[in-house]
RNA sequence: CGGGGUGUAGCUCAGUAUGGUUAGAGUACUUGGUUUGGGACCAAGGGGCCGGAGGUUCGAGUCCUCUCACCCCGACCA
């Protein structure tokens, strides 16, 4: 028998309420507080109760063990880390305010852990010196803190928050590909386990750094994320990063070149009624001040009018630390005019970056880069050599596959997971370097892979309740069996209820009695708001021989005989 | 960090335009009784620095100033 594992619900301490919090919004963060799991104490910071920890802990438990199952070692870094560390990878800037800094009594500066690359380098650099100690994958799970600008929905993006990262080591690229696909693998085990529906989907690096991406989203429209799906293969990709297949011209249309008076006219929609030409035909030229570590620059994105500018991708193809918007005397400064940039007549040395859909497209309306005109027969066939193509757009839905050509559309996701080929950045940076087979000195080669725990019990419920409460699989419910005696006063059923909880107890089957002195239709509202997976109701039928079992997640009871109750039930909890 | 909103009982909220007995309701809680299959009923109770500080006034939950906290939209988010 296992301590721990079961309860009688009149000593436990589930506070439910039947009343909306006034500061939820998102039903997980509602139910969860409703259902006695959490309980909020300022923003971004949650305590878990009895039951919010169990759930956290089952999780735990699932991650862990396919963690290990695929060769993983568990360790636990210090959550409070050195500043210096993070000066020495140069992300003390980089991180800015989000990470939580603090003196030491010495007056030293120290960090709260937001993410542990650099610890998990110093960890190994000193003690792996040979390729004959490689490959390693090492991993925690444990708290971090990120002092987030705006923390909000509950667990889902908390400031304080129980992370899984983990970190490989390999002394070659094709190696840490290797790790990064079991890890893919394995990732897919763990959310299967955990009964979510989920994707895969080609990711944005973002300032990590690194190559090839992935991130495991958890469908759910309250997702913060958008993906691009394809219809009728398995491609899918985070928007900022989506690919499609170019688009086809509406109508081929024939220009004459020549310049257009265009009084006031900057927006594209009026341009095409005012020529009758499809938004396709247009350059739309949509400028940004790039962010540099150590200077700002103005960038013209040019695009086709029928499209849009995906920030993502711009950054990611300028190298810079962010765009944001160029105001009036910038533009001014750099010899552009508002509304009425184009492909020509550009002012010297700006920069400029072309979507690879236009690509030698000609017949195209352009802004003139002086004030009220613009250019109508455009060509871009005759670009210099070194002129910056890149993919740009925003993909749309009904935009059509890149891989299968079938149709593309839109789902919303929680990020649950993300791991990156991250390659020497870090080891690099913090001098991890190793011995190889040849006796030169190497930087290690990365991998990282991050799953959210905390956020998976948000994405759970996110992904699986009703209008009555949680509805928990039975491999993460902090209780898999409820038994609800339905009038305690009634002793044939109070202890028939014993008799089944000692039974499951000596079972060693996380079991719940409700031998609360109260009413049916109070604990049985309990038992779906809190979703345990299944509740056994012993009350007015039993003088019959008969008791119910409720299936949470059919939302239906089945009339049981009382001496087939047990067997029913290992059936159901195996 | 910009914009908006809200702070009154454990929880959900009235009361604040127009200052005036002892600050209310529902729910939750305690006690007694009646109930006992879908959040019961009757009765009697306990519970409040009206977010905080300062001010105006004979008098402030209510008016003024400042502050703090929380939530929402946006920016941001390995």
């Amino acid at each position: 028998m296992e301590k721990g594992r079961n309860l009688r619900f009149s000593r436990a301490y589930i506070p439910t309420s039947k009343e909306t919090p006034n500061d939820a919004v998102l039903q997980s963060h509602i139910l969860l507080i409703r259902g006695g799991y959490i309980q909020g104490v300022a923003s971004g910071l949650y305590n878990l109760l009895p039951l919010g920890k169990k759930i956290l802990d089952n999780i735990r438990d699932i991650v862990k063990d396919e963690l290990d199952r695929a060769g993983c070692q568990e360790v636990d870094l210090a959550f409070v880390t050195p500043a210096e560390l993070w000066e020495e990878s140069g992300r003390i800037q980089k991180f800015g305010k989000e990470l939580l800094r603090f003196h030491d009594r010495k007056e030293n500066l120290f960090v709260l852990g937001p993410t542990h690359e650099e610890m998990m380098v110093n960890l190994v650099r000193d003690n792996i010196t040979s390729y004959k100690q490689l490959p390693q994958n090492l991993y925690q799970i444990k708290t971090k803190f990120r002092d987030e600008a705006r923390p909000r929905f509950g667990l889902m993006r908390g400031r304080e928050f129980v992370m899984k990262d983990g970190y490989s080591f390999h002394e070659s690229e094709e190696d840490m590909k290797r790790e990064f696909s079991l890890m893919e693998e394995t990732y897919k085990k763990i959310f299967s386990r955990l009964g979510l529906d989920f994707r895969v989907v080609e990711a944005d690096s973002g300032a990590i750094g690194g190559t090839g991406s992935r991130e495991f989203m958890v469908l759910a429209d309250s997702g913060e994320d958008t993906l691009v799906v394809c219809k009728s293969c398995e491609y899918g990709a985070n928007i900022e990063t989506a690919k499609r297949q170019p688009k086809d011209a509406p109508e081929p249309v024939e220009m004459t070149f020549g310049k257009f008076l265009t009084p006031n006219m900057k927006a594209i929609d009026e341009l095409s009624e005012f020529f009758h030409v499809d938004p396709y035909f247009f350059v739309k030229a949509v400028a940004k001040k790039a962010i540099f570590e150590d200077r700002e620059e103005i960038v013209l994105f040019f695009v086709r009018g029928s499209d849009e500018l995906e920030e993502t991708k711009a950054v990611g193809t300028v190298g810079a630390l962010e765009l944001v918007d160029a105001s009036q005397e910038e533009l001014e400064t750099a010899g552009l005019v508002a509304g009425f940039m184009g492909v020509l007549n550009l002012p010297q040395n700006i920069r400029t970056v072309y979507d690879l859909e236009l690509k030698g497209s000609k017949n195209l309306i352009t802004g003139a880069n002086e004030v009220d005109y613009h250019y109508v027969g455009a060509t871009l066939e005759e670009l210099p050599e070194d002129t910056h193509f890149a993919d740009l757009v925003v993909v749309k839905e009904g935009d059509l596959c890149s891989v299968c050509g079938g149709e593309l559309h839109y789902k919303k996701g929680i990020e649950v997971g993300h791991i990156f080929q991250l390659g020497t950045a870090y080891s690099e940076k913090l001098k991890a370097n190793f011995l190889d087979q040849n006796g030169k000195s190497q930087p290690m080669v990365m991998g990282t892979y991050g799953i959210g725990v905390s956020r998976l019990i948000s994405a759970v419920v996110e992904q699986s309740h009703d209008d009555k409460g949680i509805i928990l699989p039975k491999e993460i419910a902090p209780y898999r069996l409820n038994i609800l005696v339905s009038n305690v006063k009634k002793s044939e059923e109070l202890e028939f209820g014993e008799e089944i909880y000692s039974h499951f107890q000596s079972l060693g089957v996380p079991t719940i009695l409700d031998d609360r002195k109260d009413r049916f239709g109070f604990k049985i509202k309990d038992a779906e708001l809190i979703g345990f997976p299944y509740t056994l109701i012993i009350g007015k039928s039993l003088k019959d021989g008969e008791v119910e079992i409720l299936h949470r997640a059919r939302g239906e009871k089945e009339s049981v005989s009382v001496d087939e109750v047990k067997t029913k039930l290992e059936e159901l909890l195996k």
